[in-house]
DNA sequence: TGCGAATCTGCACGTCTTGAAGATTGGCAC
DNA sequence: GTGCCAATCTTCAAGACGTGCAGATTCGCA
């Protein structure tokens, strides 16, 4: 995902308006590394700006996601996860703690692949799931 | 999944009861090919069994699940869907039907994998999105 | 055949997400 | 700087999916 600047100059390039709603959220996606939930998202972003919904949280990710600025992730978990890293990864899930890393996957070209007969594929994802580290500990 | 007479049995020797409900539902996923979800296969079981209730399909398919005799998948088509096909293999979904397919992959032993980092990883998916022959067929 | 525990049904609730309507506001024209 | 209009925000309600609960029913053994 761009920098929250180059964002606002994308937004108003489309004749979207730029609100401190969204902004906010640009600053707080830019980077971020925890791929957030909406709900959670909104927790952070009602510390910075008492009164922004829930529902303007949802609407600007799904912009986002729709402008190929950040990535919508089912992973399980419940809840929609979103994650401004759009480079070719894919994830790891703690089946605990549902924390979630980025993991990156090469030498997929040389799998063998059976069943696909016909599927015009746009979109691979690999999802892997375990216990983190510290989830891992405190089992032992 | 086993044959229905594997899983009565089965089901006898945990101290399960075998219901006229379970036996249905038994039939009506052995060999299923269709990924159905709670929903769809309520319906096929209502025709068979009028008065059937869904919360005994998800109970039964949860508890299926449990022991081992069918997987449930979560392939974001919004509701987990049933697979009594329980061999090592992954799924293409068509984004536009939501028709799924089993899909087999060999090789993944030489992926190069960075991130996993300290993850005691249990499991692996791999969800190939696209189109389905059909789908794609009618877009053109 | 009868009993007790397991199961089934029906309903309500919880979570996540989106639709809709009215109030508000950004951004351009002047 | 001012005003306007469409875009946006907030609030509320509803839809989809799944589960908890309570009472009625039924399986499976003695």
């Amino acid at each position: 995902m761009r920098s929250p600047a180059d964002l606002t100059e994308a937004f108003r390039a489309h004749g979207l308006k730029v609100t401190p709603q969204r902004q906010l959220l640009f600053r707080l996606m830019h980077g971020n590394e925890c791929h957030p939930t909406a709900e959670s998202l909104f927790q952070t972003a009602s510390e910075q700006m008492p009164g922004i919904s829930l529902r303007t949280v949802y609407q600007t990710l799904n912009d986002l996601a729709t402008m190929g600025e950040l990535r919508s992730l089912d992973l399980g978990t419940g809840a929609v996860r979103f994650d401004p890293n759009i480079d070719d990864h894919h994830h790891v899930v703690c089946d605990r703690c549902s924390d979630v890393r980025d993991v990156y996957v090469s030498g997929s070209d040389a799998l063998s692949i059976q069943g696909l007969d016909g599927f015009a594929v746009s979109n691979t994802s690999i999802l892997f799931n375990g216990l983190c580290p510290r989830c891992a500990a405190d089992s032992e």
